[in-house]
DNA sequence: TATTGCCATTAGACTAAGTCCAATATGAAA
DNA sequence: TTTCATATTGGACTTAGTCTAATGGCAATA
């Protein structure tokens, strides 16, 4: 449990809805969504592996999310640029729904922790 | 992505904070712990993984969060009971403090989810 | 011109987390 | 006597995530 939990070390999980949030606005490339991620401030994505990410990137074009095209113009290397698809769109519209019942969720579970430890009857 | 996470998949991330707030309360055996978190309402862990908190309470064991004895008395199988130590008392603080951050940064990005899908001057 | 550094992507090997199936053993109820 | 609930464990597997490293071009720099 080097890097346990309680401080803090899953949000990564939370690429995928950024992804689709970056490409619903504009096509990018990998290299471009790992530069504009490590610059995020909403979440410290400053640590993303690159290998994870254009994995990641290749998982969510096989499940529909994507498309992928081989940019060779204009650029010294071929560069795979993605944009989100309909299916993506969909992901991200429900994505914002869970996002903030996981939010209430995660609030609510803290709350509990938080009774667990300070039992009623404190205000005396 | 059968389970996809923006369905809500990832919360059993979150047992660890509950197992720790069910032994700040009392000592329980592994399958008590089980059932609890199976009529959990905070969350929805019904569906967890006997064998999976099994581990999941070893693992915490061997970091030094809980401490586990056997008891063999007045019960027809020995029973694994666990105990909270001073160190998963402070993981639980950790805990109660990383889960409205949490909280707060996954409401964050819900706004900014929805505000790329609803770009400003939506209001006329 | 040899080297360094940034761009851009990929492969391989590994660890950790999580799931599924099955086994064990006992006691109570049908 | 079969079934169900208790109580825990093991093995095999899948998925996710990390680390190291390789490729290959272009630009700057020493």
């Amino acid at each position: 449990m080097k890097k346990c939990a309680c401080k803090g070390a899953f949000l990564e999980r939370f690429i995928q809805p950024v992804i689709l949030m970056y490409l619903n606005r504009e096509n990018l490339h990998g290299f471009a969504i790992l530069k504009k991620l490590k610059e995020c401030e909403t979440m410290d994505y400053s640590a993303i592996d690159p290998t994870g990410l254009y994995r990641m990137l290749k998982k969510m074009t096989a499940a529909g999310l994507l498309n992928s095209a081989w940019n060779m113009e204009n650029t010294p290397q071929p560069r795979c640029v993605y944009a989100i698809t309909e299916a993506g769109k969909l992901c991200l519209a429900s994505w914002e729904k869970t996002l903030f019942e996981y939010a209430q969720e995660i609030a609510a579970l803290g709350k509990a922790v938080s009774e667990s430890m300070n039992p009623e009857g404190q205000n005396g």
